[in-house]
DNA sequence: GTCTATATCCAGATAGAC
DNA sequence: GTCTATCTGGATATAGAC
């Protein structure tokens, strides 16, 4: 009956993407403590029971989330770095597919703004917070490499490159949050305005 | 007795202030949802039942600090708006007042957090709700005013003022976010880094 | 004005039937 | 795997003494 154990173990993926998917936005919107497991579990479509049959506590829920946003995030800025093109070009890169992701109304943009809100919070979990205090900085110091590269190649502009990789990822986050607050109303602006921080 | 009365007034003014400045804090790293009265009063150093002597629930304390957010926020952008100088001295000055207030530690950092969360959520009084939906686009506007000004006189760069003004206030937020996320590790940013997307 | 005590409600988590 | 019913703790808000 192995084509039965497939079959459970991709129900049982899907039941917990679900899950996942419906709480990331629940606790975005309306912050961890104000989401309720009931809520999870309505709009994910199932009962109560059953998401407790999923994940042991609310807190194992959002301690996941938080292990993702940053697999994700780091995950991306990582590849970006290894590619062989020249630095100038993959700050062009990195800049247009995080807007792009953001645009696309991706989960991306969720993850930020819940990484964003970990970062300001003292009331999360610890397994979660010991997550973040690991990666919190593998992003920034990739783009640093990254702008340090082409000032060495003089590509880019001799500004501190902590700095310009701090200025860099506040704004993907702050216009995260700006498409998350304005909804249908947002538009994306012109990245060059970006580009010209750094070039 | 008119020295009682104004006596009394004060003190019914102190605490009102105790209990909304432990309460942007609280509710800024904990979540509204998250805050409980209990800590707000005991933070702010008195029972339970005297906050509640003092706001008729939790939900008043924070359209209360929605309101004072907004009136902070805008008021020092349209306050800039109206002096007498150069546009682009405007812009220079908006940038280097709001990252001195941001560093100095003052209330102005928590009200930003506060009102970028509340954007994102959904959570939120319906009194409050009002108070955003009229008070969000003021400072938006207002800076994109002052762009505007700075590229009818050849002062500013030509890139849409909308857009200008977006990543100017999201570059503000973000800030906000990364200094109350690093605590005494966060070092505030070369700000020339910041001009230059304008000049 | 200020406190303690408590009524009431609601949410997290579990038990157990199907 | 999935549901309903329920236990239990804790939070909001109020009552009433000082």
């Amino acid at each position: 009956m192995s084509r039965n154990r497939e079959l459970n173990q991709k129900m049982r993926d899907e039941r917990r993407e679900q899950i996942l998917f419906t709480a990331l936005r629940l606790f975005v919107v309306k912050g961890v403590a104000g989401t309720r497991m009931r809520d999870i579990a309505a709009e994910a479509g199932m009962s109560l029971g059953l998401a407790y049959h999923y994940f042991l506590s609310k807190e194992e829920i959002y301690t996941e989330l938080i292990r993702i946003a940053y697999e994700k995030m780091n995950g991306a800025i990582l590849e970006l770095e290894k590619m062989t093109v020249s630095p100038r070009k993959k700050i062009r890169l990195a800049i247009d597919r995080m807007l792009e992701d953001l645009n696309a109304g991706e989960d991306f943009g969720w993850y930020c703004l819940l990484t964003a809100q970990a970062g300001v919070s003292l009331e999360i979990p610890e397994e979660a917070r010991a997550v973040m205090d690991k990666e919190r900085n593998v992003a920034f110091d990739a783009m640093e490499r990254i702008i340090l590269e082409g000032q060495r190649d003089g590509s880019v502009k001799h500004y501190d490159a902590k700095d310009m990789s701090l200025f860099f990822w506040t704004a993907i986050n702050g216009l995260a949050v700006n498409k998350a607050a304005r909804g249908e109303a947002f538009r994306m602006p012109d990245v060059s305005i970006l580009a010209r921080m750094f070039m």
